[in-house]
DNA sequence: GCTCTCGATACTGTATACAATAAAATCGAC
DNA sequence: GTCGATTTTATTGTATACAGTATCGAGAGC
């Protein structure tokens, strides 16, 4: 998993799987702040990197900008969204509130397959922090809690956590300290036992106080902008 | 209000006006049912009865594909979308959790002028009911929950709210008998009595009611497709 | 030396043209 | 007469070319 997808290889699929790859690949930067906030996204140069013409470039940049990834000014192109604190706090009492919500569903249906692939999930997830690779932790602790929405079998609201959790990798790229990550190494597992034990009531808490620690390790500093090199981020 | 923004009017506002303007005219047909569920959207069909190019029409036909109004499927084209009940029980429990939890937060900032300001929006909608534009109806009654939402301060919670409000539109339109409108007449002026009151328990209570009466009117019967005249329906 | 204006440049916005593919219709065979 | 194969047509997917506009830099005036 080291690197992970760094280079789209130019890998000629038809049509569709690859305007999702290159969708992938730039989300994937941005959560992963190899691309920060701020920076600019010219049309021109995506389609060079990624060998399509700038029509592709034009829908998945609308797309991003719908998931509010990156942010579409009028004549001025696209660049990666810089969230502010307002926003931040509008994101996390969102997650309260519908993740929450959420956990007496999900301790409902919760079987052992489940249990089994989110215990899989949080150990991926603790050995990319071991190994020093803190924004893919903070990917895949996105991925371990749209799944676990996913399991509450709203596809609603699960879409909207998905949504919020892109946004709080974003977020937490941005004003996370090195070294305090926001979710604590045991959290999750801590969740899913509640979770097999059918005790949503005490899932639902324990959501609450997790997502409460992940704000709370917030600090709201902004760092600087710089210019970047996209043939590097991508290995184009 | 009789037949709203039927015709386009074919005004050559600049850039952005434009497909603000197209966006909007094509969401509203949906949610009031003039395009009804299934129908066909054809690029071309849709650029010359908006006298712009498929290259626009391609952008609003995404944007609507991703609020789920319309459905985008590979190589056959936009359709729109035909709410199943499966999804129409999803979206409910989705308003159940989100509107509900958000009273308390809309009570504790309601003001004078936000009260009268979504008590004349009650009352346009009472006036819509009663010259028997039932579907002009609903998509103000959604107006008025977005705008609801929308005073608790929280934006990412109010967007989805408007999501959620669009899709049930739709499900209204389609599953609704005539007659039995979602929104009971005088519902949302009780509410707006409790939120001015400051009782944010008892207005979370009512709206939890109001939401189930509206789902438990809806008939789960469809009805046959048949294929759009655009130019009637925009007056092109 | 600073600011304001004018020009060049770089980028996005839009349309159009071309290619690819799936649906439909027609023709032939059984 | 019906089923199947092939051609035709309709419609989307993609690229490219052109136009418009904002930004940046240079030069002149104050």
């Amino acid at each position: 998993m080291s690197d992970a997808q760094g280079a789209p290889k130019l890998v000629k699929k038809k049509g569709e799987a690859r305007h999702e790859a290159i969708y992938k690949a730039l989300s994937d930067a941005i959560i992963e702040q190899r691309l920060k906030p701020g920076a600019r996204l010219r049309e021109d140069a995506l389609a060079e990197v990624f060998n399509v013409s700038r029509t592709g470039i034009r829908k998945i940049l609308q797309r991003l900008a719908i998931e509010q990834l990156v942010t579409l000014t009028p004549r001025r192109g696209a660049s990666v969204t810089r969230p502010t604190a307002d926003e931040a706090k509008d994101v996390f009492d969102a997650r309260q509130l519908i993740e929450c919500g959420l956990m007496p569903d999900v301790a409902r249906r919760m079987g052992k397959k489940e249990a089994a692939e989110l215990r899989d999930m949080a150990r991926q997830e603790r050995q990319a922090l071991r190994s020093g690779q803190q924004s893919v932790a903070i990917r895949l602790s996105a991925d371990f809690h749209v799944r676990l929405a996913q399991l509450s079998g709203n596809a609603a609201l699960a879409e909207f956590v998905e949504r919020l959790c892109s946004r709080s990798s974003l977020i937490l790229a941005v004003y996370g300290h090195r070294g305090h990550l926001g979710c604590e190494s045991h959290d999750h597992d801590d969740l899913i036992g509640y979770l097999e034990a059918g005790n949503g009531e005490r899932a639902k808490a324990f959501m609450s106080r997790h997502l409460k620690a992940i704000e709370a390790s917030l600090s709201m500093v902004e760092e600087e902008e710089n210019v970047p090199d996209l043939r590097q981020i991508f290995g184009g």
